[in-house]
DNA sequence: GTGGATGAG
DNA sequence: CATTCTCATCCAC
């Protein structure tokens, strides 16, 4: 138990990644990974700011049926709670301005385009999404060739804040690693900033779960350091194992169950202790998490596996309503397909049912029904955000299919849900370096079309047959429902320091990400700082962009 | 492969 | 506590 004490035994393992060879990525010669925690400030209040620049002094706060998600710094410079029902806050807090935010349409936008100004920023390094908001990054090369630079020129300072900061210790490399993530976050930030108006925390660590959780420390639009032996320093300000991510509501009730209550109990805890609850990986992720010990790497994240839309509403009590709703939602979600550019080959719905939940004693029960669909039925969906009317009533005929295998329309039932979604994309062939460079190729690529059309105006059919119409209290402040585009995002150019002096940053600045993605991961690490000759592979494809000298 | 459980924001 | 509207992962079947 002594050992459990002293606080270097978290970043020790950290350090050297022994015990965890088959999670973890070559480790970097002796020294930490460094990884960043991007997090928008309540993001959906910012696009809302964003996208309406009148309400940025405003209390504000953005809405889902009867619950306020979030509200902006406005707000909560006068004491409005970050969330609550719409009820409860338009009650105590008369002046709060709510914005209709149960689409999510521009929030997906304006989360896709975050992620394209880190992924620019940060080259061939791993960019996880986590959720609309958040991203990890392992930037743990470019401190790595950062670091190869004569310390004595250049001291590295430390950008933002670093937790507890009297331990810094400028000549130790494992903190000057550390210093220059934070520097790289800072310039991440600012370029968030600058091209789209968000602003965002960072926290800055040796690993996501570190980095997540000192990124809270200062909020809003600031950023936090973790240096590894503060560790448990950092892990004794959470009030519960709940705060440790990926310690969800079950993991906590059964942690309680085995009479675990907080997280020292768990840091104390012995394998063998878990075990009736959990099996033996899982006990040994749980008690390491609650160390500050995370070898879970960063995974790069493509494009999502599957893209749904649900709905709750009050009630719906008949298949006609059920067709209505559908057809509504397929209508928003053919947009979202045709916008993607890949063909599903599963359609899926989901629906909940109160009457089933009551009988079975449930607080909520979702049931979902998934079937293949016809390649032929989505064709259209390539060229044209709708569908042919024949094709149109064939994909919401197979959405009513899907749902009488979950309601028995002879009996009593009370929708409160519904909801469809699409998965089973064909693997992307067409998005290979070759296939880039060939001449007439370009049109295969599978490119992301610009959105044609927004449906924030869209509102649900018979809406007010079947739920309470809320009064739209945006519509107050905004009598004319003007439609605000956000300018289109070019790919900002990247730090000429930092792409190999022989590429042309203009052309590298034109490259789809992906196409920059593969030639970097292509191209030996310590090239971005020092010129090496260029590998067979590489000199084919790179010489198509060479500056002309 | 299907559908539910869990966890994330 | 879940509320809302998602998306990913894991796992029994």
């Amino acid at each position: 138990m002594s050992d459990d004490e002293t606080d270097w035994g978290a970043s020790l393992s950290e350090l050297s990644a022994v015990g965890h060879a088959p999670l973890i990525p070559p480790p970097p010669s002796g020294l930490p990974r460094v990884i960043i925690h991007i997090d928008l400030d309540c993001f959906y209040a910012q696009v809302e700011m964003v996208r309406q620049p009148a309400l940025r002094s405003q209390p504000m706060g953005v809405r889902q049926k009867q619950m306020v998600i979030t509200t902006n710094y406005t707000a909560r410079a006068r004491g409005i709670p970050k969330s609550g029902s719409v009820q409860a806050l338009t009650q105590a807090y008369p002046e709060l301005i709510l914005v209709n935010g149960e689409d999510l349409y521009e929030y997906r936008r304006f989360s896709q385009r975050i992620f394209e100004v880190v992924s620019s920023m940060t080259f061939a390094h791993a960019v996880e999404r986590l959720g609309m908001d958040e991203n990890f990054i392992d930037v743990t090369p470019w401190v790595h060739a950062h670091l190869s630079a004569p310390a004595e020129i250049d001291p590295s300072p430390v950008q933002g804040h670093v937790f507890q900061a009297a331990s810094w210790d400028k000549s130790d490399p494992v903190h000057r690693c550390l210093a220059l993530g934070s520097v790289l976050a800072q310039r991440i930030r600012t370029r968030i900033r600058e091209e789209l108006g968000l602003t965002s925390a960072a926290g800055i660590a040796v690993n996501k779960t570190l980095a997540k959780l000192v990124g809270g420390c200062h909020k809003p639009d600031d950023q936090t350091l973790l240096l590894p032996d503060q560790t448990l320093a950092l892990l004794q300000t959470l009030p519960s194992p709940r705060s440790i991510p990926g310690i969800g509501s079950a993991t906590h009730a059964s942690l309680l169950e085995l009479g675990i209550d907080t997280l020292a109990d768990l840091q104390a805890a012995q394998v063998s202790n878990l075990a009736e609850m959990f099996d033996r990986e899982t006990a040994e992720r749980l008690i390491q998490l609650s160390q500050g010990i995370d070898p879970s790497p960063v995974k790069t994240s493509g494009r999502p596996q599957s893209i749904g839309l649900e709905d709750r509403f009050k009630v719906i009590t008949t298949r006609d309503e059920s067709k209505t709703k559908l057809k509504w939602l397929w209508g928003r979600l053919a947009q979202l397909i045709y916008e993607d550019g890949r063909i599903p080959r599963v359609i899926r719905v989901t629906a909940r049912d109160q009457i089933k939940e009551r009988a079975q004693g449930r607080r909520w029960l979702k049931e979902s029904r998934q079937t293949q669909i016809a390649g032929h039925i989505l064709t259209g969906l390539k060229t044209n955000p709708d569908l042919p009317q024949r094709e149109e009533s064939q994909v919401v005929d197979i959405c009513l299919s899907l749902l009488d295998k979950m309601v028995n329309h002879s009996a009593p039932y009370q929708l409160t849900l519904l909801g469809i979604g699409v998965s089973d994309f064909p693997p992307e062939t067409a998005n290979t370096i070759q296939n880039y460079f060939v001449a007439g190729a370009k049109e295969t690529r599978n490119e992301k079309r610009q959105p044609k059309r927004s449906h924030a105006a869209m509102t649900p059919p018979n809406e007010e047959a079947m739920c309470q119409p809320t009064p739209d209290i945006d519509e107050a402040i905004r009598p004319c429902s003007k439609k605000v585009k956000p300018a289109p995002l070019a790919i900002p150019v990247c730090d000429v320091s930092d792409i190999p002096h022989d590429w042309d940053p203009e052309v590298w600045a034109n490259l789809p990400m992906d196409i920059r993605t593969e030639l970097l991961a292509s191209q030996p690490i310590q090239s971005r700082t020092n010129v090496k000759p260029l590998n067979k592979k590489t000199k084919s494809i790179a010489s198509y962009f060479q500056k002309k000298s």
